[in-house]
DNA sequence: AAACGGATCAACCGCGGTCCG
DNA sequence: ACGGACCGCGGTTGATCCGTT
């Protein structure tokens, strides 16, 4: 048996994974302090514990990443429960809170770090003013301010108010899964009011089209949805027309006119730009 | 081939909740 | 009612892997 007497920490070795394995076939995953107090190995019931739901539980999905599928729950369960990893971890079998945990912080962390390289931009100008117009506004289209940031998202996009204090962006395809969750606590008023469908634009000469596209199809189909209601379309197609055409036409401190696809366009920025949008500003009075 | 940096994974820590004496 | 032990969870860190330069 293995010294019981100085407590142990660091990698399982394993002998005291079969230790482990054979105390949980005879007692249960439970009582794992007792696993300490009978001398049977130099760990804590924590570490015991970790190890048993980690790695040793059968069925485990160890070691294979997470499909298309897994993500998109991850991140629409996210945006619903927040960071309950546990919780999360109970909608997809084999895997646990941690890989759960893991794979949320190694998404984030691709997220900043795209953002870094997208950025920096000086601060932004007054929050999706350039929008307002568009949302509802009886404001003639053609005086449409020319967009200082743009629009991420592939039709359909929904945003989904899945509790009172955070909401979610996704796009319901399995295969391309995002969402951002922008916690605040004014929503869905202050989605409304500022809508959260702009990112601000990577700098050109970090993240440059090899080609001029076209667009080749209305660029959005919005919805908010309410925690408990059927969607409401709140930013139609038709508000676009302050665009030419479907045209996203944009001007960014010097940088030349731009013009891109939803598709297109996106397709030469890494996956996971699909992720940012910024955080929504404090709201501000508007005077529009 | 080596160096470097990012991604991934495993494990620890601290905290809060629950149970039990 | 109270306090200690234990458990579970979320955050964090460190080691290792792996791809790129």
């Amino acid at each position: 048996m293995i010294d019981a007497g100085a407590m142990r920490k660091g990698p399982w070795m394993p002998e005291e994974d079969e230790i482990l394995l054979e105390y949980v076939r005879h007692h249960g995953p439970r009582d794992w302090s007792a696993i300490r107090s009978k001398g049977l190995l130099p760990r804590t019931g924590k570490s015991c514990r970790l190890r048993w739901v980690n790695k040793l539980k059968p069925d485990l999905k160890t070691g294979c990443k997470f499909s298309p599928e897994e993500e998109r729950i991850v991140i629409e369960l996210q945006a619903k429960f927040g960071n309950k990893w546990a919780r999360i971890a109970t909608y997809l079998p084999g895997r646990t809170d941690n890989d759960v945990k893991n794979f949320w912080s190694t998404r984030q962390k691709r997220l900043a770090r795209t953002l870094q390289v997208a950025a920096p931009l000086p601060p932004p100008p007054p929050p999706c003013k350039a929008l307002r117009p568009l949302i509802g506004s009886s404001e003639p289209a053609a005086k449409a301010p020319v967009f200082e940031d743009f629009v991420t998202f592939q039709n359909p996009t929904v945003i989904n108010t899945a509790s009172s204090d955070q909401i979610s962006l996704c796009r319901p395809n399995p295969l391309t899964p995002f969402s951002q969750v922008i916690p605040t606590p004014q929503l869905p008023d202050l989605v409304r009011e500022n809508l959260p469908i702009l990112k601000r634009k990577p700098s050109l000469h970090e993240l440059r089209p090899k080609t001029e596209l076209q667009i080749q199809e209305p660029p959005l189909d919005l919805h908010l949805l309410p925690a408990n209601s059927n969607p409401i379309p709140f930013f139609a197609e038709e508000n676009f027309t302050g665009l030419p055409g479907h045209e996203f036409r944009q001007e960014i401190r010097g940088d030349e006119d731009f013009l891109a696809t939803p598709d297109g366009f996106f397709d030469d920025f890494p996956v996971d730009m699909f992720d940012l949008i910024e955080p929504l500003p404090p709201p501000t009075s508007p005077n529009w």
